[in-house]
DNA sequence: CTGAAAGCGCTTACAG
DNA sequence: CTGAAAGCGCTTACAG
């Protein structure tokens, strides 16, 4: 079982292996009968074709590569629900990459992008400009990429990509905020070099500028993308003297820490401070009270971005034209966001 | 640079292809003044190996393969960080492969196994009964398997394994419950076929005889492993003419959708339902009240699977001896559990 | 220490 | 429709 190749079968069905390899991959270039001889061979020798040596010889792995923050986040398991069921239509298997965990360095991302060979990769995860550079020196020669979940930075410009439009979200949130009535209203976003936080903050600053509404020093603040993050930016949105009536957390994962903080300071949730997250995790229904979100397509982002990325494979690498696909994102209205009280 | 092939490196260098492959695999097999040529060479020509042919060559993929319930589950999510670790360490990629999304046949999942070719499998899931006879039958004979995180089902005795002792761990949380002062203990376990929460409901079960509490129909209820599934169950339990004072679910994941409902039913948690979880995931910190749960060292528990893994890789396949690892689990005592009320 | 050569298991023009 | 043969890019005994 182990060790059998395709000589074996070839021997037992009194052929040659090019007549097997025909029958398993060319099967109309074969008689009816000699495909039904091979095929008994085939069954009788527990044959299956060593994917290596197919994988070599035909110069691709099927296997794609996607590259993102945390894996960790819900939002990107369900966007990689998506890629995975598109990945597994279409034959690919998919090998992830985290880049927030082991902080790489951007020398270490090059290093990883060129590493292991893959027929593709899906970038759902900012690069540091450096990165982006590597990326775009080393990685796109040899095989397609396609951006999803935020815009491409500059220097990738001519990569497609798939996403909602994060700064129209993130004003959508914000507006929300204020139609309740909320003037001061804070911000957590992820980190520095996030693009998609870096939209998410645009959206919020113009929002606020629309309204003519003050924008203190301290009321917006990083996060990290994380619990723990979140639970410390919360803790300095509260010390402030104008403390926030509302706070824009840049995705649900930061908001659950950030309601979390907010009640252990003794304050209720949204009676004296709102709080709107992004992205709709499933745990945003069950969190106490229910989050107000913006809600993103996610599995749909997650199939589009791997159905484009097979395209790009298939036409062989060609740049990209740089289309970016925006989808639909939507405000999801529950309990975590009220009037202000002061 | 997309096709620089090991002769070119030769030519530039002017020595022989097995030169130059002698240089990279084994430097000390050439002298100093070779060496540097070669890598010189190398670096003109921008080579690197096509690890297509490397792992044809030498007959293995340094890619393994993760199956699990659900990637989503941030339980896993965590094993899977350390899984990563140790891989990476050891120069291997990882493919994760969901059997509970997918609801798989058991011929899919045997054909999963087989199909796409790695040096070794890693069980985070159960199979069911005939999946693991295809396992045994199949892919047993290709590659190394290790279990991690449950007990290996009695079809697969003889492969290693890494994990808590589930029922004891239930054991512990159940009789917290019970010095607490609970008498009617309800149980939300996983599905049917799910070996770690059987063990799970073992414990449970034994530490309510041990206590000589009465167990009720209906108070045992399936929520198969997710929020939605334990929101349901979380009702049934509610309906139950006893109502129970305290709840043990088998995972935390089932313990944010149960508290959810439990305050949705205008219940108070702990004051007239406790519950306890199983997992400690992120997420059991900032949920409200803090959920009193089991921790498992995670991470610890992905490294030594991989780590196990590797070693039998490395010794060639051999049939493991089936011996089994147990990591210790931790009572981590938050909010979630208080006196009965009534 | 180094090179020539065999061979890993397939696929695919090229003849027939 | 089928077979003989070349070759994908590497690694590794085998001589020297």
């Amino acid at each position: 079982m182990p060790d059998v190749s395709i000589k074996e079968v070839a021997k037992l069905a009194g052929v040659s292996i090019a007549t097997v390899s025909r029958c398993i991959n060319n099967p109309e270039k074969v008689t009816e009968k000699t495909r039904l001889r091979v095929r008994e061979a085939i069954v009788e020798t527990g044959y299956s074709p060593n994917t290596l040596a197919q994988s070599f010889r035909r110069g691709r792995t099927n296997l794609i590569m996607v590259v993102l923050p945390s894996i960790g986040d819900p939002f990107f398991t369900a966007v990689m629900r998506g890629v995975r069921t598109a990945a597994k239509a279409k034959g690919y298997s998919v090998i992830i990459e985290e880049t927030q965990h082991n902080t790489m360095t951007d020398d270490e991302i090059g290093a990883m992008l060129v590493s292991r060979q893959t027929d593709g990769i899906i970038l759902l995860a900012t690069m540091s400009p450096f990165g982006s550079e590597v990326l775009s020196a080393k990685s796109r020669r040899r095989v397609p990429v396609v951006v999803g979940c935020e815009k491409v930075s500059p220097e990738l410009a001519d990569l497609p990509s798939v996403h909602v439009d994060n700064v129209a979200a993130a004003r959508d949130a914000t507006n929300y905020l204020i139609s309740q009535g909320h003037k001061r209203i804070g911000m957590i976003y992820g980190q520095e070099s996030s693009l998609l936080t870096e939209d998410r903050e645009l959206g919020y600053r113009a929002a606020m500028k629309a309204a003519k509404l003050p924008l203190k020093d301290g009321w917006v603040v990083p996060g990290q993308l994380s619990i723990s993050g979140a639970r410390q930016a919360t803790r300095e949105l509260l010390k402030q003297p104008d403390r926030p009536t509302a706070i824009f957390c840049a995705n649900d994962e930061m908001a659950m820490g950030c309601m979390h903080e907010v009640k252990a300071a003794g304050l209720g949730v949204p009676e004296d401070v709102s709080v709107i997250g992004f992205d709709d995790i499933r745990y945003a229904e069950v969190m106490d009270p229910p989050l107000t979100t913006i809600s993103q397509p996610t599995e749909e982002i997650g199939e589009r971005v791997m159905n484009r990325l097979c395209r790009r494979i298939e036409e062989g690498r060609g740049d990209g034209n740089g289309d970016s696909q925006i989808v639909p994102h939507d405000l999801v209205v529950r309990k975590s966001v009220g009037k202000p009280s002061g």
